[in-house]
DNA sequence: CCTTAAGAGCGTCATCTCAC
DNA sequence: GTGAGATGACGCTCTTAAGG
């Protein structure tokens, strides 16, 4: 009865693997080796619990045992009223011995030259047919066993041999189906453990003390079946045996079932005795049994493994959704506060300060000294004084009589204009060096100054760029002045061509190229751009002309050109422009001339800006448009094309400066 | 009701790993 | 090196749901 609880204990609980079942090494050897040491003794008891509850008659022909099991204490199956017990399929290693067993179609086994039939009429299925499925339908066993009955001695040994050759495993699996490597437990739980010599005896036994329904044991007479040796309690079977499926409950799975139950290796069963059992069949049973616990285990335990990392899974899946949700929760939050924090940044107080700030630097900027470096200089008249009180920009531009003066934004002409002595009609009007030097002077530095100032020429050298603007100033001015005295030579030459050629000079003032060898005529020099009627500002608009920019244009292709031999990548390309000069003291009647020497002015520039443009013929002022070639060639004095060596030989071309 | 596919469970074998 | 345990691979059976 303890047995059985603890049956029910371990059905109860799949989980326990039934560890305790398994029957050591020694077990199984002092098994084995008392089954064959005990064969030959009649106390032997294969059916201890048989011989206990039914008696067997040893000269009973057809024993029908009908064995009725004690009610059980218990609910016959309060427990588990659905229990299925599964069957076990067949181990293909086992499949020889097993088939040769149970395989055959209802339990029809041959067992040497004689058939053992076993005819059990039970229950439901062969698996309950042990007492380990606790059905409540479990019926009567009925095992019918032929014998022949002159020679029951041999139905004993072969019995004995039978029960001693197969293993525990062999009729645990044959009874006991769903525990098949649990035949001890049974065996236990009836005392006969020790006792029993071969485990397959229990298994009846087992079978026999079934609490559940009857076994009932026929014994025919079949005198070419088994014996049952009756004097003792022991049960020999010899002879065929039959296990019939109990009529109408024996389904047809059910039947394959029993058929693929036994894994004993079925020892050579004509073979009288056990000494051919091999032990490494039975360790290999050995082996296979617990493999198939470990197997059991294993899939137990990786399948434990994937719910618990299912169950992870999902309490992840719940925290990252919930963490994803405080997140967007804490994303709006700050993204309020920021609101809110750049609300109060920017607030009425701080535009306020923005605000002023705004209007101080607007002030500083407009009304301020446009230049930080100089002292704006003393007015030369009231006027002035009273209109450049606040140095300002200008604009620069050509007068209508070709003075090249400066103009405040309101047009009014800086300098001293009233003093400076107007020529006479007709004539080109230039301010006189004095007045030129101090308005001009003061224009240069202001807009060197400025320009410097707002260009990236941090490191720029004031007193350089005065230097600078002086040595322009006095270039200018001199171009300016010898520009005069050109212009009454050319007017006297003009008049003697005119009466020796009878040909009206040209209306502009640049003058054709004088014959003969270079000269050091003015208009041979640079010059100065004006027109006395026309101020051709659609040509200073081709040009797009700044006001603080000097400019050196040239229709004449002679100029000679000299590419940079190498450039530093770090600094603005530099230029320089190398034109004709005069030094103050010399004249523009060829004393500027200084023996074989040629004065010319070198400007050293930075490259801001590159550009085509595309100016109009029709702007181009006349006297500074390509004039046709001569057709004396260079008697004419018409500029060469430009090639290095004819430049040089007419280094005197016309140079043209707008300036303001 | 029968058939079929998918899934689950199990047994067995082979292999690997670890302890002795 | 050997034995024992663990585990993957393979095959088998059973159960169940879906479809005809």
């Amino acid at each position: 009865m303890a047995a059985e609880l603890l049956l029910l204990s371990e059905i109860a609980d799949p989980t326990r693997f039934f560890a305790d079942n398994l029957l050591s090494a020694e077990d199984w050897d002092r098994t084995l080796y008392n089954c064959l040491d005990e064969v030959t003794e009649d106390q032997v008891q294969l059916f201890r619990c048989l011989e206990q509850d039914v008696p067997f008659d040893s000269g009973s022909v057809d024993m029908n045992v009908n064995i009725t099991s004690p009610e059980p204490p218990w609910d016959p199956l309060p427990i588990f009223p659905d229990l299925q017990v599964k069957s076990e399929p067949s181990s293909p290693s086992l499949s020889f011995e097993s088939s040769l067993l149970f395989k055959e179609p209802l339990s029809q086994v041959s067992v040497g030259e004689e058939v053992l039939g076993v005819k059990i009429e039970s229950p439901s299925s062969p698996h309950c047919l042990l007492g380990k499925v606790l059905k409540p339908s479990f019926g009567a066993v009925q095992i019918s066993v032929g014998f022949t009955p002159d020679d029951p001695s041999d139905i004993q040994t072969k019995t004995e041999s039978i029960s001693s050759s197969s293993s525990p495993s062999s009729e645990a699996s044959l009874l006991s189906e769903e525990f098949p490597s649990k035949p001890f437990v049974e065996e236990e739980a009836l005392g006969l453990k020790k006792e029993s010599p071969a485990p397959q005896l229990c298994l009846l036994g087992d079978v026999l003390t079934s609490p559940f329904g009857s076994v009932q044991i026929n014994v025919g007479p079949n005198p070419d079946g088994p014996s049952v040796s009756s004097g003792s309690s022991v049960v020999l079977f010899q002879g065929p045996v039959q296990v019939q499926p109990p009529v109408g409950e024996g389904s047809a799975s059910s039947t394959p079932r029993l058929e693929r139950k036994s894994i004993v290796p079925a020892p050579v069963l004509g073979t009288p005795c056990l000494p051919e059992v091999d032990a490494k069949v039975l360790k290999r049973q050995q082996r296979m049994i617990k493999n198939r616990e470990s197997a059991c285990q294993s899939r137990r335990k990786k399948k434990e493994y994937l719910q618990g990392l299912e169950a992870r899974l999902q309490v992840v899946l719940s925290d990252n959704q919930q963490l994803r949700r405080e997140n967007a929760a804490l994303r709006r939050r700050l993204e309020g506060l920021l609101a809110e924090n750049s609300e109060l940044k920017f607030g009425s107080g701080n535009r306020k300060v923005i605000c002023v700030m705004v209007f101080l630097l607007f002030i500083a900027f407009n009304f301020g000294p446009v230049s930080i470096n100089e002292v704006p200089p003393a007015p030369a008249s009231p006027q002035m004084g009273r209109e450049e009180s606040w140095p300002q920009r200008h604009l620069l531009e050509f007068s209508e009589q070709g003075v090249v003066t400066g103009q405040d934004t309101q047009g009014i002409p800086l300098g001293h204009k009233e003093s400076q002595p107007r020529p006479a009609a007709g004539q080109p009007y230039f301010k006189n060096l004095t007045t030129f030097s101090k308005g001009a002077k003061e224009l240069f530095l202001r807009d060197l100054d400025q320009f410097f100032l707002s260009s990236d020429c941090r490191h720029f050298n004031r007193t350089e760029s005065l230097r600078l603007a002086d040595e322009l100033s006095g270039w200018v001015q001199r171009h300016q002045s010898g520009r005069k005295r050109s212009s009454q030579l050319r007017k006297i030459r003009e008049k003697q061509k005119f009466h020796q050629w009878k040909k009206p000079p040209p209306a502009w003032s640049v003058p054709p190229r004088p014959s003969g060898p270079p000269e050091r005529d003015s208009v041979s020099q640079l010059q100065l751009y004006h027109h006395p009627r026309h101020p051709q500002p659609e040509f200073l608009d081709a040009i797009d002309r700044r006001e603080d920019t000097f400019y050196v244009v040239s229709f004449r292709r002679d100029h000679l050109l000299l590419p940079a031999i190498s450039h530093n990548k770090t600094s603005r390309p530099k230029m320089s422009l190398v034109m004709p000069a005069m030094t103050p003291n010399e004249t523009l009647s060829g004393r500027g001339n200084t023996g074989d020497y040629e004065v010319m002015m070198q400007i050293e520039c930075e490259v801001m800006d590159t550009r085509v443009i595309h100016i109009k013929s029709s702007t181009v002022p006349p006297s500074l448009r390509k004039q046709p070639p001569p057709p004396s060639g260079n008697a004419s004095g018409n500029p060469l094309p430009s090639t290095p060596s004819s430049s040089r030989q007419t280094p005197h071309q016309p140079f043209y400066l707008g300036h303001p």
